[in-house]
DNA sequence: CGCGCGGCTTGATGTTTATCAAGCGACGCA
DNA sequence: TGCGTCGCTTGATAAACATCAAGCCGCGCG
């Protein structure tokens, strides 16, 4: 691991409050690997033998069935993925792929089941960072079986807002048809989803939005913290207390 | 807890390599509660102070939204639910109702996050618990975002019929507006849903099952052991190398 | 420059699913 | 025994979504 990457791993929930000796132990045989874009890090079924942190670029973790594939989430840097499949040492239920080229630091799953035994600290976080990627994808079934499409592209127009600063100029941060995946239609649909949001004030040119009657947007989409998580990405330092809640629920790629 | 309980509870993957003393640590303040047949045990957005384990009786976790709800998981005995919210120390993000009469152990979620500091197995349990509930969760996302409707229940008859001793006549342990919720469609389409059926083989009069034509249901459902779980329950006692992996994928609540 | 490619959009059409309405049959209860 | 309720089914209709086809536009490249 490079040097100036320790802090960044660090300030994950899984190992914000662990010790120095457990932290070194866990991550002593890490090593760090680029891929290029679109790289298939993982096949679903393929047995896993490390944990995933991805420093830089983006990730797809999908799902497959009968020829058709779905896009299950999107990781941005700092997040780690696959850790249920580490944990229980089974096999991924999830692909992943590349999108972009990508750092990504890969432990071993042994060392993290390992130390998870020896440091109950350790055990605690990595139990913390799961019911996190739990709960996130609690949310994004409420997402997908409550809204429909306008609906959940509408709120994911006002997440993104929050998370980034709550300009009202946005910058997609996907290739739409990416997000379409994402979202769970096809890139048609979401063209025609955007059309319709227009009406309520969303001016789309390129990958850039802009929205206008921010009121009328949110009628429409009726955000709920219970599905949307509007809480801003961690900074990397913060103090414990409120850190712990909701940095957990940051990142939803448990594996 | 009722003696004859104790050994149903030491048999949850939570619970089942865990000491005496932890075990009785964290059972210690532990009430048994009889609830009747719908009644909402947890509303989307409480505070959630309790680890609860069915131990007879059926309960649904629900989602809510805009007026609309949707059943994300129905459990039946023995199953821990709303784990990941007592770890986290957060909210409820799903609702919990019974269906039937139910008896659930409460188990303070103080003590539970105490003894995973002071019992590094018992973390790895709740850690391993919570990495099948998120398996489970893959799982249901995958199958509701990629297969459609009479899919959706051509699948779920040949798990539970897996799951049942593999006898081709099955009696359905909810009724069918339950079941409708669980696979994300009305009861009037689950009702079409299973007139479609018919032509695969599938007989129904009221709740049972018969199923005159395993291959062609097969073909239509293409079961997939990355989606669909097709383990048997696990018994009371079993080798520990087996059951590990699976026996913590056999419950999806995590809450 | 001209060309092809890929991402995106738009329109026409078909499939899937939900909604609304009506009716059947089992069950509890007066 | 009669009656209302409730779960379930069936049909008609509408909304949501996918598919197929065509075309636009920006971009890299010969």
């Amino acid at each position: 691991m490079r040097s100036h990457d320790v802090p960044r791993v660090r300030a994950l929930p899984m190992f914000m409050n662990v010790s120095e000796e457990t932290f070194a132990r866990v991550t002593g045989a890490a090593h760090l690997q680029k891929f290029p874009a679109n790289t298939q890090l993982l096949l679903e079924g393929d047995n896993v033998d490390f944990l995933y942190v991805l420093l830089d670029g983006q990730v797809e973790l999908q799902g497959t069935w009968n020829d058709k594939e779905t896009t299950l989430t999107i990781l941005r840097p700092v997040s780690t993925f696959i850790l249920a499949a580490v944990v229980l040492d089974a096999n991924a239920l999830m692909g992943a792929r590349t999108i972009e080229r990508c750092d990504i630091l890969m432990i071993s799953g042994h060392s993290i089941r390992q130390n998870m035994a020896e440091d109950p600290l350790f055990g605690i976080a990595v139990a913390r960072e799961l019911a996190g990627c739990y709960r996130g994808l609690v949310r994004t079934i409420k997402n997908q079986k409550l809204r429909s499409g306008v609906e959940r592209l509408a709120n994911y127009i006002l997440t993104l807002r929050a998370k980034t600063g709550a300009s009202d100029l946005i910058h997609l941060p996907h290739e739409k048809r990416v997000l379409a995946a994402l979202l769970g239609m096809t890139p048609e649909n979401l063209s025609r989803a955007f059309a319709t949001l227009q009406a309520y004030g969303v001016d789309v040119i390129g990958a850039d939005l802009r929205i206008c009657k921010l009121r009328d947007l949110e009628r429409l989409a009726k955000p709920d913290p219970l599905i949307d998580n509007h809480a801003p990405p961690a900074p990397d330092i913060r103090a414990e207390a409120d850190a712990e809640i909701w940095a957990a629920e940051r990142i939803r790629a448990g594996g």
